[in-house]
DNA sequence: TTCTTATATTTGACCAATTCCAATATAGAG
DNA sequence: CTCTATATTGGAATTGGTCAAATATAAGAA
């Protein structure tokens, strides 16, 4: 098993409580809003600021070990799941499930003319109400 | 050819000018903001605030006569093309292209499990750098 | 172990996009 | 032309988030 400390080492990130503690958090949860996780690393660690959460949460998703969920008319959202997969989210109330993509691999959307842009990924989201 | 005012009778919407001046405005151009939408309806009909721009775009939408386009992390745009497309978005500066939907017809994107939704659309973005 | 220094965290101010509210103006029915 | 429901205005407030300076701390070197 690959423990957080591990993982933010492997990263060239320095071990601190609250990383570890957030990475621990989006380990039991998905889908978390950043008030949310610094809720939790409270009750783990103790305390810290708001600011200090966005800021770990910046460098957490920069090295790649969290995903940043960010749809419009919500407050930004952090996961860990690795594989890839879309998002069926409510209009209404922000709520937030995966969706397994249907292609096994690769994006399971294609774009013919780039009209010069360096594309990065594909996002899909399911918007409905739960 | 059908006007602003006839749409705006159609939807049982109150003709005035600023609403006329946001969907006369919408056709010359897509993918504007409610601020780049309020300058350019005071250009034509002299002054309008931003909060009524953001009110008229907000009934406009519910009718039906304009989409809105919000991307995570940008002001919200707005556009007036009917047929089914995507987006193509620029994440460092924003830039917004259409991309023509692969599908013929219907969603060109499929949801095996609706977890209890009612699924509405699903919205297609690229993301990259233009 | 202790020192050092680069990097994290804290605190507090600040910002942009948007919404809410009460007051005023106006479209359009009668 | 009048009346009333609906639009627009102006101002304040909210939300989600960034920026910058001061302080604290992880972890490599002595």
């Amino acid at each position: 098993m690959t423990t957080a400390s591990t993982l933010l080492r492997e990263q060239g990130l320095r071990v601190t409580a609250a990383r570890v503690a957030a990475l621990d958090v989006l380990d039991t949860a998905a889908h978390l809003s950043t008030d949310e996780i610094a809720t939790a690393v409270r009750e783990r660690i103790g305390s810290v600021s708001v600011q200090a959460t966005y800021h770990l949460l910046d460098a957490l998703t920069a090295a790649g070990l969290v995903h940043r969920v960010d749809l419009a008319g919500f407050p930004a959202r952090y996961e860990r799941r690795a594989t890839a997969h879309h998002h069926l989210a409510c209009r209404g109330c922000g709520h937030l499930v995966d969706v397994d993509c249907s292609a096994e691999d690769g994006p399971c959307v294609h774009l013919a003319d780039r009209q010069g842009f360096a594309v990065e990924r594909a996002e899909v989201i399911f918007w409905g109400l739960c």
